[in-house]
RNA sequence: GCCGAUGUAGCUCAGAGGUAGAGCGUUUCCUUGGUAAGGAAGAGGUCACGGGUUCAAUUCCCGUCAUUGGCUCCA
């Protein structure tokens, strides 16, 4: 007999050799029929592999991702299968899964597969499943593997096996495909009930530029179909709030091939948008002791040959722009940060001016890979909601604690209540790649961790993910609908104080050298402003929204009535537009609801009797007659119920 | 940059080797209305751009540009 630990401490004892499954059926039929793989000691397990020691049992199903991985993996395998029989001779690169459905590479000799293929591929996977194949495991010698996959001509898979140590080499066989796979699998394929192909995209074998594309295949299954049909919903929904879409629809921005590609126009009612927004982190960064500056939009070359930024980017960048006569170079600034630094210079600082905090909403230009753009989330010009702190070593904690403050104070205003960070510091065993010394590191990284406990931040800590320059910080917002973006940063820098020779008198009357810290709450003003698109669905708060009402008359006879309430509305900074087309009340209802228009105002005989306007909030909500005045009122302190910073 | 898809009216899209269509929007007229689509008529397109095949190309082929799904990259 072997003694099994369950996850919840209870101690079952099983005939040696008995399996996961066997387990399973001893606790309930529901979990039988639910489990599709088991965690052995830590380990992932098929459900039919018998255990032979004491262990650790964990049964996983649908309801947690590694049961989800599993059923994913298993099904990428009868895509495999599916493929092979429908395409004689492809050949497969890997397989996995992935957060939400999984891939398969493959290479079809030059074959072109598009997404008019899916049905095909579909159907013979949904019959391959209902066949009930079992995924059978199989122990080989890597000289099995290799000669099988040999005879098979499948080159990727050889190159997979060369990286596999002897012993620990498995293969999987349901139906008539055998693949090199660790596993584990589901017991059945019948369990796959819902299958959808979703996409179809070139990858690089090992993501590597320089070898071979093949053709990569996502897709997604469910064990109920009725799943798939909410997944596939929730994919529509995403679509319908696509900023891009929302974006036109609402007139907010656009592009234009003859300005180029990735450079967005602010129309105006998004430049309205755009302003609120920068306004309202004007007024809480003037409080947080920022010190607002503007800089040009391009510098001198040698500016970007001190920054070191030429030597990393210039080949690969926007080109300079050459003066006529005297052969300078400058470029279009990629980031503001040499500009601010030689703000700094300009003065000579002591350590009790520190910090120094330099704000600019600077517009920048990186030449971003064509492929690489997408709507405002991506662009070759942005707007950075950029500054910069020079402070003492010793101020650091403090300084991202204040930073801290004002991104959560931010992200709240602006309904983010979701959001998780992640600190990357060095990677501790290649220290020589980083610059700036050991101890100022140690301090840095040790600022940020204890600040974002202060702060009581839910963290992640990535080793090796810091930038050469310093360590940072992320934050990562959850929207409306569960997708994570990523959006502010606050990043130190020992680079560039170096580089630019920044430095204070200190107590002791000599020269130091100060840190930096880039931070940007919103990143770019063109990504935050798409996620927020996204995030509410173009209903934006009253305080942002670019018009808070519309004002529908009746009929044309109270178009001067209308003009009247406009014009007064006006005077308190509260705008929309008139309709005042023909058409019925109903119909400019509808429109106006569509156009997401926060307040809908109608007049007509009855409000001009009474001197007051009726007001129906976006969605539907009645709100009766009130005066004018009132509905002032009203909307001032909607806006105002904001939260102020510092206040 | 690479692989795939797409590019037709302001928007969303249909279409065929014989130089174009719908819905919405817009314009004009009728209707003067009370909480999610009133009626009628009209205007609007070098079918992304450049080549090629063809008697004939917007349609087929090639190239360019842009958009798009991914890959790679990202100060």
């Amino acid at each position: 007999m072997i003694k099994i630990t369950l996850p919840d401490g209870n101690i079952k004892e099983v005939n040696k050799g008995t399996t996961s499954l066997e387990i399973a059926i001893s606790i309930s039929d529901g979990l039988a029929r639910n489990v599709l793989c088991a965690s052995v000691n830590g380990e992932l397990w098929d459900l039919d592999r018998p255990i032979h020691e004491d262990s650790s049992l964990k049964l996983h199903t649908w309801s947690d991702s590694e049961g989800k991985k599993c059923f994913w993996h298993s099904t990428a395998h009868i895509m495999a299968e599916a493929l092979e029989e429908l395409y004689p001779g492809v050949k497969f690169g890997i397989g996995p899964a992935i957060e939400n459905g999984f891939y398969y590479d493959i290479d079809l000799n030059g074959k072109i597969l598009s997404s008019d293929n899916f049905s095909k591929i579909e159907s013979k996977m949904k019959e391959l499943s209902s066949m009930k194949l079992k995924f059978e495991r199989k122990k080989v010698s890597k000289k099995q593997a290799y000669s099988y996959f040999e005879a098979k001509g499948d080159e990727y898979k050889l190159e997979l096996i060369e990286n596999l140590n002897e012993g620990d080499i498995t293969f999987y066989t349901q139906g008539n495909f055998t693949d090199l796979c660790k596993g584990p699998h589901i017991p059945s394929s019948e369990k796959i009930k819902a299958i959808k192909l979703l996409n179809v995209a070139g990858a690089y074998w090992r993501g590597d530029e320089n070898r071979k594309q093949l053709t990569r295949i996502y897709g997604i299954s469910f064990p109920k179909q009725k799943e798939l049909i909410n997944y596939l919903d929730f994919l529509e929904q995403a679509k319908k709030r696509d900023h891009r879409k929302i974006g036109k629809e609402m007139e907010l921005f656009t592009f234009s091939q003859k300005v180029g590609q990735g450079l967005p126009m602010w129309l105006p009612k998004g430049t309205k948008l755009k302003e609120k927004l920068e306004n309202f982190l004007k007024e809480a960064q003037e409080k947080a002791g920022y010190l607002p500056v503007t800089t040009p939009h391009i510098g001198n070359k040698e500016l970007y040959i001190q920054s070191g930024h030429y030597d990393k980017y210039g080949e690969d960048s926007f080109q300079p722009i050459k003066t006529p006569n005297d052969g300078e170079e400058f470029f279009l600034k990629p980031m503001n940060c040499p500009h601010h630094c030689e703000i700094y210079v300009s003065k000579q600082y002591s350590y009790k001016d520190l910090p120094i905090r330099l704000a600019e909403f600077g517009t920048v230009y990186r030449y971003e890979q064509s492929g690489e753009l997408h709507g405002l989330t991506r662009v070759r010009g942005f707007t950075q909601d950029d500054a910069h702190i020079f402070a003492r070593p010793d101020q650091l904690k403090e300084e991202f604690i204040n930073v801290i403050d004002l991104v959560l104070f931010i992200f709240n205003a602006l309904g983010f209540t979701e959001f998780k960070t992640q600190i990357s510091l060095r990677d501790k065993e290649n220290k020589e790649k980083y610059i700036g010394s050991d101890d100022n590191w140690e301090k840095a990284e040790q600022a940020i961790i204890e600040a974002s406990k202060e702060k009581k931040l839910d963290t992640v800590v990535e080793y090796g993910e810091a930038a050469f320059y310093g360590p940072k910080l992320d934050f990562m917002v959850k929207d409306a609908i569960g997708r994570e973006w990523q959006l502010g940063t606050i990043q130190v820098d020992y680079n560039l104080p170096e580089r630019f020779e920044l430095e204070y008198i200190g107590p002791d009357n000599k020269k130091h050298r100060p840190v930096m810290i880039h931070r940007a709450p919103f990143g770019s003003m063109e990504r935050f402003i798409a996620v927020l698109i996204e995030h509410c669905n173009g209903n934006f708060p009253i305080w942002l929204a670019p018009e808070q009402f519309i004002i529908l008359p009746i009929s044309e006879k109270y178009h001067d009535y209308a003009e009247k309430v406009l014009s007064f509305l006006k005077k308190y900074d509260i705008c929309g537009p008139i309709d005042r087309r023909a058409e019925t009340t109903g119909r400019k209802i509808r429109d106006a609801e569509v156009s997401k228009l926060p307040y809908i105002i109608i007049v007509g005989e009855k409000e001009v009797e009474r001197d007051v306007i009726t007001i129906r909030k976006h969605g539907g909500e009645d709100l009766g007659s009130m005066s004018v005045d009132a509905f002032k009122n009203l909307i001032k302190k909607e806006i105002r119920s904001i939260i102020k910073f510092n206040n």
